[in-house]
RNA sequence: GCCCGGGUGGUGUAGGGGUCUAUCAUGGAGCCCUGUCGAGGCUCCGACUCGGGUUCAAAUCCCGACCCGGGCGCCA
């Protein structure tokens, strides 16, 4: 049986040097230009578009008229001989031999792929499919998924081991936000808002250092252009090392992302319109009650307690204006299982990574002796039993230890410049959105 | 959840008591055109979120619902 070829070269694979050749492309019908005498596909892939010339006297009355009519979008895969002409986009247009109509798009279209008028993003991502079509948009995800090699490939290079953890979870282990109850068999279960107490657990098997790249699930009632319930955490626990050396990898991370992507994905980018700007290590470092004074001399008061509100993480970036630390936060306002400073038990070896627009990751030096971890959990109105299958991991030898979380839409948005969260994940879901 | 703004053809918009038989662009249907590349020209198609109210008259004003955007809150 002859198999059939839909597709022998993308389009940026073909050149105005393979003049004469015989190729077969594939991909939507993007634009038609009939001119009368003269007939232009323009045919578009993943990789750009590919024009499609037709001579009404050199070209069949059957192929003619099977692309006539054709609707934009439409699936079609054109086997046809390169010419060279530096009249056609890119220097080349393709003279068809064959034109198959593997798909008819029907008409109209819930929105203009072309971008050329812009559609609001609930539309866009009710038809998300479609508004992927657009390059613009779906270089995004191109970049995406380099950031996720990227920060594999550095973590692996550290002797990193990539663990998954499960998501379906027994209780509201860690208190604070709200999680997503569910149905598991005769008993009630939830979705996991983050790794934290597995990754942890992970220090008392000796495997040392680990990160998981994950979903997390936050039933938070938030509305902004920031948040998710949604979303996907970059996550790593390292042991035998303080809050500064996960800090130090955190911000090497970052700036290897950075280069990375300025490096491997220059094409996707200028599609996008963002120049990567240099992001040097180390980050500044302002502790807590620095930044407190940083504000009063701005004019945000806060209670020295207080949890960062969102102007006064507004106009801290503003004066940062760069990727930044928020070190020695006050014990009350982290998690249990962060470690206090010894002799100043009011502040704790905990950190925020932040960009200037929004926070990207925090982190910590973790508790790990049993007796004072127990206290702590007590301390935060928290039960110990409820903790049990995570405290028995700290009664028989748990190291010290340390990590951190980071938000990877919000390192996405951030790098790429985009104003809203939803943009760079594929198909968000947010306090309305669970379709599609 | 609170505050503010909004909902007009498939998409994006103009219009803010009568002049609306509702603007423009894009799109769709069709015709013309041999070098388009946001092709061009001509013809046609297609819309006032829903429910109540005010008024001689409502897309326009009022009330409610639903939906959308922004700001905030919530969120280690």
């Amino acid at each position: 049986m002859e198999r059939v070829v839909l597709r022998t070269h993308y389009s940026n694979e073909i050149n105005p040097g393979m003049d004469g050749e015989e190729v077969v492309v594939a991909g939507w019908l993007h634009e038609r230009r009939d001119l009368g005498g003269l007939l232009f596909l323009i045919l578009r892939d993943r990789e750009g578009i590919v024009q499609v010339t037709l001579r009404k006297d050199k070209t069949s009355e059957e192929l003619l008229e099977r692309v006539r009519r054709l609707s934009k979008e439409s699936v079609i895969s054109v086997r046809g001989v390169v010419r060279s002409d530096k009249r056609a986009p890119n220097g080349y247009e393709l003279i068809p031999r064959e034109i198959k109509v593997l798909n008819v798009a029907a008409t109209p279209l819930p929105l203009e792929v072309s971008g050329r008028i812009k559609s609001e993003l609930d539309t866009r991502l009710d038809s998300r499919f479609l508004d992927l079509r657009n390059p613009r948009n779906r270089e995004i995800f191109r970049i995406r998924s380099e950031v996720l090699k990227t920060i594999r490939s550095f973590l692996d290079e550290r002797g990193f081991i990539e663990v998954n953890t499960p998501k379906i979870v027994a209780a509201a282990t860690e208190g604070g936000t709200a999680l997503f109850p569910i149905s598991y068999f005769e008993r009630e279960a939830f979705l996991s808002q983050s790794p934290q107490l597995y990754k942890q657990m992970m220090m008392a098997t000796g495997l040392d250092r680990v990160y998981e790249i994950a979903p997390i699930f936050r039933a938070e009632e938030h509305d902004t252009t920031k948040h998710l319930n949604e979303a996907t955490s970059a996550d790593i626990e390292a042991a035998f090392v303080d809050h500064e050396w996960v800090m130090g990898v955190l911000e090497e991370l970052v700036a290897f992302v950075y280069e990375n992507i300025r490096e491997r994905c220059g094409k996707s980018l200028e599609i996008l319109g963002v120049e990567l700007p240099e992001v040097k290590p180390p980050f500044e470092r302002i502790t807590y009650t620095e930044a407190l004074e940083l504000l009063t001399e701005h004019g945000v008061e806060l209670e020295w307690g207080e949890d960062l509100s969102t102007p006064a993480e507004k106009t801290l970036g503003e004066i940062m204006g760069a990727h930044y630390f928020i070190v020695e936060w006050p014990t009350s306002v982290k998690p249990y299982y962060t470690m206090p400073f010894e002799g100043r038990e009011e502040v704790c070896k905990a950190f925020d990574l932040m960009h200037p627009r929004v926070e990207l990751a925090s982190g910590s030096q973790r508790i790990h002796d049993y007796e004072m971890l127990r206290a702590s959990i007590e301390k935060h109105g928290l039960s110990p039993e409820s903790f049990k299958f995570y405290l028995e991991a700290f009664r028989y030898g748990m190291p010290p230890h340390a990590g951190w979380g980071l938000g990877i839409e919000r390192l996405l948005m951030t790098m790429l410049e985009i104003e809203n969260i939803r943009e760079v994940i594929l198909f968000p879901r947010d306090r309305r959105r669970l379709v599609p």
